[in-house]
DNA sequence: GCTAGTCATGGAAGACACCA
DNA sequence: TGGTGTCTTCCATGACTAGC
């Protein structure tokens, strides 16, 4: 049994298991999510769990089977961080457990540096969770802004990193300094702040300094954002930390285009398109910027809702759900028809 | 109650560093 | 130079939370 902290300070159970060949593939682990999907399934350490991959990916346990004779020992959850041993703490109504301490605690610092620089957010090519974790414990970063000022010469030094590797991660960060006020917004870190409400916030409020000083009424009039939101957006731009790190980042060279609203000329808007399965002649993430860049909405899960779905191979249960509520599917072929159209694409 | 977004997850594939 | 090991990226899902 493991406890994780997540990027939030969610405390996170997972299962160690006995390597078990399922679906071809063995799995060793398995995400038990909270507290109470623990005392869901009864489980104990020790315990013979029957295992399933849902949609064939991610490993879950369904079910705990009761034997005889088994020595089996409770399960407890930490009254403190894993990590840094803060206090834990539980909102009322809320399954998350989370780690009180916010960016005190290394376990956050490090996945909100990982967050930062993640494809959605400032994309930074080469910088994944093992290179973190090593330029944190080096001491050579304990920001993100620290993270624009890291040479070449510093880098070799680390252990696996050669010349071309550390070359590769400089210009990386060094092309990540143009990018767009969505994803910096998103690399931010706000809570309850994803893809798509950046992408709204942004649209909605177009400056920087607009959003930072917008107050909870204001920030409610955008889509998708309630009192719950609002106020965690209001709260991260009243603090001091907060601005610092927005300024270092500003004044370490990273800009973004001037956003002009025309989302109601553009030829998809009002439109929620839904992508699913592996997609040969694109990438999922080109083929998602070339719909939002026709207006589109592009979300993440089928409802009556949904305008349209665009299946790739081995399409999942998205694909599925698409077919029961009648939403039109199409494939790939169909998607570069529609993006040729616009003038987005051509086919080879 | 329904819808949609966020978060966290593990394995496969590919890129790259290291080493003999 | 080629084999090996490490790391990143990509993917779809379930649980949870918030908005309407």
């Amino acid at each position: 049994m493991e406890f994780q902290v997540g990027r939030t300070g969610a405390i996170t159970p997972v299962a160690i298991l006995e390597p078990v060949f399922v679906g071809g593939v063995t799995v060793s682990r398995a995400s038990l999510h909270n507290k109470d999907e623990i005392e869901r399934l009864g489980l104990k350490i020790g315990d013979i769990v029957v295992i399933r991959r849902a949609a064939d990916v991610i490993p879950q346990i369904t079910r705990r089977l009761a034997k005889k004779n088994q020595k089996l020992i409770q399960i407890v959850f930490p009254a403190r961080c894993p990590v840094c041993k803060s206090e834990l703490e539980q909102i009322e109504d809320e399954a998350t457990i989370r780690c009180s301490a916010g960016l005190f605690c290394a376990a956050q610092r490090k996945q909100a540096i990982q967050y930062f620089s993640s494809r959605k957010a400032m994309n930074i090519d080469g910088l994944g969770e093992k290179i973190v974790d090593l330029l944190v414990a080096e001491g050579l970063i304990n920001t993100a802004v620290d993270l624009y000022t890291l040479k070449t010469e510093q880098l070799v030094d680390l252990e696996r990193m050669g010349v071309k590797k550390a070359e590769n991660l400089i210009n990386a960060l060094s092309k990540s300094k143009q990018t767009t006020f969505a994803k910096f917004l998103l690399a931010l870190g706000i809570r309850e702040v994803g893809e798509a409400t950046a992408k709204s916030l942004t649209e909605h409020f177009l400056t920087l300094d607009q959003l930072k000083q917008a107050d909870l009424e204001s920030l409610q009039k955008v889509n998708d954002v309630g009192e719950v939101v609002a106020k965690h957006i209001h709260t991260f731009f009243r603090q001091a930390h907060n601005l610092d790190v927005i300024n270092a980042l500003l004044e370490v060279g990273i800009q973004w285009p001037a956003i002009e609203s025309k989302q109601h000329t553009l030829p998809l808007a009002t439109k929620t398109y839904v992508l699913t399965g592996s997609l040969v002649q694109m990438k999922r993430n080109e083929a998602k910027a070339a719909l939002q860049s026709l207006g589109a909405k592009v979300s993440g899960s089928v409802s009556a809702k949904t305008d349209c779905v665009v299946a790739g191979e081995s399409a999942g249960s998205k694909l599925s759900k698409a077919e029961k509520l009648g939403i039109p599917v199409i494939n790939e072929d169909e998607l570069l028809d529609l993006l040729e159209d616009e003038g987005l694409k051509t086919k080879d």
